[in-house]
DNA sequence: TTTAGGG
DNA sequence: CCCTAAA
C-alpha cells in the first residue's frame, strides 16, 4: 500500500512523500490496487509539486482562482512561493478574472504529466459552489530534504504547504467556524462549504509544519514560517488542488477526534464500532480510513496529518493532538523528504504514583508535570471504561485501575481550564520543539504508573485474570513501536494551534488513551478477547448439532441470546476454529483444551452438516438429530 | 442483516 | 477477532 515516489517536474524542486493512495474496496480486494514496490504509484506530493510547478508558468488568473477558493491546498517550494505571493496578491485585488478552475486545469497537466494512469484518480473539476472569502488561511512547511544522489538540492527546501490536510480547517474547526466538510469514499460527494470566518483564519496562522532533517533530528531545521492573518490575506495563496489530492492528502490520513460521547463508550468498542458504522457512509469512510491506517502499521508506512474531523463532517473544536515525527520510522525508507506537523510535545514524564494513590492526586501529578511545559489552564480527566472517574479520593486501587490492567480502556483527558486559561502560558507559540509526543508520553507515564503499581489481578473473573494479564504483556510489548504507531495511526495529537480551544471549549479536548500504542484505539479497538468458555463450546456444538451450520444467527438466539458479546459471527468463527482444532493433533492445540469429546462431537456435527443441507433440513426442535447414529457423522480423519 | 470466508 | 463481499 505504500507508494512512494519521487517527482522531479520541471527540474524545480523534487518532493518525495509517501503517500496511500486509495483505491476502491473491490478493487483492492481483488487485487487489483496492489502495491507497486517500484514505485511507480503517483504521490499526492507529487501533484502538487507538479502543480506547483505548473503554476510557476500559469498566468495569474490560476492563482487568482486558487486563491479564491484557498479551502483547498497548497503546496508549493518557497522559491517558486515569493513568486507565487506576488502574484496573487495582485490578483486577489482584482478578483477572479474568470479562471474557473485555473487550478484543477493545472493540477490535470500535472497529472498526466506525472503519468498518472488511474483512471479513478481523473482529474476532478473544482467545485464551482466552493467560495472563500479570499482571505488567506496558510500553513506552513519547513521541509528539508534529505540529501539523496538524485536530490538536486543539497539544501533544505522550504515548501509552503497550505491545505486542509494540515491546518488550516482544522484551525478554523477550532473557532468552531469550521469549513465543513465532509469526505467520503472514492468518487463521492465532498463537500467544501462555507466560507471559513476570518476569525477563524486568524487562527490558523500559529500553525506551522516543518520538515526535519532526518539526520539532524536534534537540530531541527525550521524553515519558512509565514503566517497568514485576515490582515494580510495575500501572504500566502493559495492554490486550489481538486479532491484527489484532497483525498490523497486528507482524508486517508484524518482521524476524528473522539469527543466525550463517544468517549463514554469507550470501553465497548464494538458499540462505537458498531454505531459508528451506522451514521453515514461518512463515518464508513472513516471506519476504513481507521482501518487501513491499522493496516498501515504492518507497511510501515506513514504521513500523518491529524485532523479533526466528525463523523458528520464536521470538525470538531476540541482536540487534544499531536503530531510527531519519528526518525526511526523513516529509516525505514529511502525517503527525501520528511515532514512534521508542528506539535505541542512534551517530554518524557515519569511518574511515580504508589498504588495508594488517589485519583485525584494522579491527576494532580499529571497536570504538575505537564503544566511545567505547557503553563497552566488544563487539567486531567483520569478515563477507566469510558466512565470519568469523578471521584478523586478513590485510590487507584480502588477505582480499579490496578486491578483492571487493561489498559485499552484507561484514559486521560486533557480538559481547559478556564479560571486559568492564558493563552500565552498554554500555547507558547513556535515553542521549542520538545522530543516527545504528550499521548505517546501520558501513555508511558500510565504505563509505567501502571508497571510500578504492578498489576494485581484481583479481577473477579477468574476466565478473565489471564487476558487481563496478556493485555498487560502486549501493552509493554507494544511500547517500543508507539511513536511509530503514533505517526502512522495519527493520533490525537496536542498542537500549539489547537491550544487556543483550551479557552473556548468547555468540552473536553481528547482523550489520550493510556495505551494509545495499540493497534486501534476509539471506534478501531479492537475487542478484548473472550475465550470460550467450555461451557459455551458445548452449548455452541449443542445448537449447530440441531440447527447445522449456516445458521449462525439462529443458534445465536437458541444458545447465545443474552451473551451480548457473542455475535452470530463469533460463533460461526468459533465453530471453525473448533472444527479446525478438531481436526488436529492435540499436541498442535492451543489455548484452554476443549474436551475430546467436545470434539468429537464437532467433528460429528460437522460431517453431518456438510452432507445435509443445514439451510433446508434443518432439524426441529426437539428432533435434534442423531449423530452419532449417521455415517457420515462419525469422526471425520480426514484433515 | 446474515452468511461465508479471507485475514 | 476483524473485515467485507454477497446474498
Amino acid at each position: 500500500m505504500v507508494k512512494k515516489r519521487r517527482l522531479d517536474n520541471n527540474g524545480s524542486t523534487g518532493f518525495q512523500v509517501w503517500s496511500i493512495p486509495r483505491a476502491p474496496r473491490s478493487a483492492r480486494k481483488k487485487g487489483l490496487y496492489k502495491k507497486t514496490t517500484d514505485g511507480r504509484n503517483f504521490g499526492a506530493i507529487e501533484l502538487l509539486a507538479s502543480l506547483a510547478g505548473k503554476l510557476l508558468h500559469e498566468n495569474e488568473n490560476s492563482a487568482s482562482r486558487a486563491a479564491s477558493e484557498g479551502c483547498n491546498l497548497l503546496l508549493i517550494p518557497k522559491d517558486m512561493l515569493q513568486y507565487k505571493i506576488d502574484t496573487v496578491e495582485k490578483s486577489i485585488k482584482s478578483e477572479d478574472h474568470g479562471s474557473s478552475g485555473g487550478g484543477a486545469f493545472a493540477l490535470e497537466r500535472a497529472s498526466e504529466n506525472s503519468q498518472q494512469k488511474d483512471s479513478s484518480e481523473r482529474s476532478p473539476k473544482v467545485e464551482g459552489d466552493t467560495t472563500w472569502d479570499g482571505t488567506s488561511v496558510s500553513t506552513n512547511f519547513a521541509c528539508c530534504e534529505k540529501e539523496s544522489s538524485e536530490s538536486k538540492s543539497t539544501v533544505s527546501k522550504s515548501v509552503n504547504f497550505c491545505s486542509e490536510v494540515s491546518k488550516s480547517e482544522k484551525i478554523m474547526a477550532v473557532n468552531e467556524q469550521a469549513v465543513v466538510v465532509s469526505c467520503s469514499n472514492d468518487s463521492t460527494e465532498e463537500h467544501i462549504s462555507k466560507p471559513c470566518s476570518t476569525n477563524a483564519i486568524s487562527a490558523g496562522r500559529k500553525d506551522d509544519m516543518r520538515f526535519y532533517r532526518e539526520d539532524d533530528d536534534e537540530n531541527i531545521s525550521r524553515f519558512s514560517k509565514s503566517r497568514c492573518t485576515k490582515s494580510k490575506p495575500s501572504k500566502h495563496s493559495h492554490i486550489i488542488i481538486d479532491r484527489r489530492i484532497r483525498k490523497l492528502l486528507s482524508f486517508k490520513h484524518w482521524k476524528p477526534a473522539p469527543q466525550l460521547k463517544d468517549v463514554e463508550s469507550f470501553g465497548s468498542g464494538r458499540n462505537i464500532s458498531s454505531n459508528k458504522r451506522r451514521i453515514n457512509r461518512h463515518s464508513l469512510y472513516y471506519h476504513d480510513l481507521l482501518y487501513k491506517r491499522k493496516k498501515l502499521l504492518d507497511g510501515s508506512c506513514f504521513m500523518n496529518t491529524d485532523e479533526v474531523l466528525s463523523s458528520e463532517g464536521h470538525y470538531r473544536s476540541h482536540g487534544v493532538y499531536v503530531n510527531q515525527y519519528d526518525p526511526a520510522a523513516f529509516d525505514a525508507m529511502d525517503s527525501q523528504i520528511k515532514f512534521s506537523i508542528k506539535s505541542f510535545m512534551i517530554p518524557e514524564l515519569l511518574i511515580d504514583v504508589p498504588e495508594t494513590a488517589t485519583v485525584g492526586s494522579l491527576k494532580r501529578t499529571i497536570v504538575e508535570a505537564i503544566s511545567t511545559i505547557i503553563g497552566r489552564g488544563f487539567h486531567v480527566g483520569v478515563m477507566l471504561h469510558g466512565k470519568k472517574i469523578h471521584d478523586d479520593n478513590r485510590t487507584l486501587l480502588q477505582a480499579g485501575i490496578s486491578c483492571k490492567g487493561n489498559l485499552d480502556n484507561f484514559g486521560f483527558m486533557l480538559e481547559p481550564n478556564l479560571t486559568q486559561s492564558s493563552p500565552k502560558s498554554i500555547a507558547p507559540q513556535d515553542s521549542h520543539i520538545l522530543p516527545c509526543n504528550i499521548s505517546q508520553q501520558l501513555t508511558r507515564t500510565l504505563d509505567k504508573v501502571i508497571s510500578d503499581m504492578g498489576v494485581s489481578h484481583s479481577s473477579s473473573d477468574p476466565g478473565n485474570s489471564t487476558s487481563v494479564s496478556n493485555n498487560n504483556v502486549d501493552n509493554s510489548h507494544d511500547l517500543d513501536v508507539s511513536l511509530t504507531q503514533d505517526i502512522v495511526t495519527g493520533k490525537p495529537s496536542f498542537e500549539s494551534g489547537d491550544l487556543p480551544i483550551l479557552q473556548t471549549s468547555l468540552e473536553p479536548l481528547a482523550v489520550v488513551p493510556a495505551n494509545m500504542n495499540n493497534k486501534g484505539s476509539e471506534q478501531s479497538q479492537r475487542r478484548t478477547r473472550k475465550p470460550f468458555s467450555v461451557l459455551e463450546v458445548e452449548a455452541l456444538i449443542q445448537a449447530v448439532e440441531e440447527l447445522g451450520t449456516g445458521r449462525w444467527r439462529d443458534v445465536k438466539l437458541r444458545s447465545f441470546e443474552n451473551k451480548d458479546h457473542r455475535t452470530y459471527v463469533d460463533l460461526k468463527d468459533k465453530w471453525r476454529t473448533l472444527v479446525h482444532t478438531a481436526s488436529i493433533a492435540a499436541q498442535q492445540r492451543r489455548g484452554d483444551p476443549v474436551p475430546q469429546q467436545l470434539l468429537d462431537r464437532v467433528m460429528a456435527a460437522h460431517s453431518y452438516w456438510s452432507q445435509h443441507h443445514s439451510k433446508q433440513v434443518g432439524p426441529i426442535d426437539g428432533a435434534p438429530i442423531e449423530i452419532t447414529d449417521d455415517p457420515v457423522a462419525l469422526p471425520s480423519i480426514k484433515v
